[in-house]
DNA sequence: TTACCTGCAAAGAGTTTGCAGGTAG
DNA sequence: CTACCTGCAAACTCTTTGCAGGTAA
């Protein structure tokens, strides 16, 4: 399936030049069904398999944060030695195995509904996520 | 007040060496009534202006872990910038205000019971974690 | 005395930046 | 043509480590 022009257009409505390393990266992150959970690192690495051509590391970076920024992935923090990035960028919650250092997604659907009682003067809830930590 | 004996004890009873500079870092801690949230740089500015000889930075950073493997510290990971610990170790939730970058302390009473309504196999979980993200 | 701890400086890991050359429009 | 992007290497920040001297018991 050729989706270059999705791409193109997701690119290009949110102001980034659709250059070859971006569609490249896009085309990896986003053409797929599954949420895709992923560190710089193992972006790179896959990348770096996949592809004749290598992007640098310094434009992954620039590309996964421009990608944050325009709301297209979304960071995650874990444990203090890597920080994920989520293809899922909807309200949603995570399990994590400590068992194999990966992430999965919990529908909001599959956490009962959260209630907050407490305020905090002059500020609003933002957001609620929940980490639920797995091990055997 | 003086606690040092209490903190010899504490420090003794799990095999750390009550060392002058533990001690010091245990009184700024753990002697206070309310939780204490802290990165290791909040802690090395304080404790610098705090007392007249200065612990090095090597120090704190071992002082900090050796203290989260003994279970009186928690690592909380809320944004890439900074690592945060905390001196309140039971299960509990947080509030973090975007604004200030401040992170305030949710009982587990404030917080509704969280039902969980997936499971994987051969996995239990270890803990689940709620983090609130607050703004004006 | 012995094992452990501290502090310094150096090393390491992960991330960001400056800049020259390249590319999209 | 112009503005923006890429890739490299250097810089930077945060954290860890090696080691010599110091300290607790």
């Amino acid at each position: 399936m050729n989706n270059n022009h999705v791409f193109l257009e997701k690119l290009r409505s949110s102001g980034l030049i659709p250059t070859k390393q971006r569609i490249e990266i896009c085309k990896f992150l986003f053409d797929r069904k599954e949420t895709f959970h992923f560190t710089i690192n193992d972006l790179q690495n896959i990348l770096r398999k996949k592809s004749n051509e290598k992007i640098s590391l310094a434009t992954i970076y620039n590309t996964v944060h421009a990608f944050k920024k325009k709301g297209f992935l979304k960071e995650i923090l874990i444990n203090s030695s890597s920080n994920y990035f989520d293809t899922n960028v909807s309200n949603h919650h995570h399990f994590f195995d400590e068992n194999t250092n990966e992430l999965i997604d919990l529908k909001d659907s599959d956490v009962s509904d959260i209630k907050i009682k407490k305020n905090i003067p002059k500020r609003k809830i933002k957001s609620i996520e929940v980490l639920v930590r797995l091990a055997k």
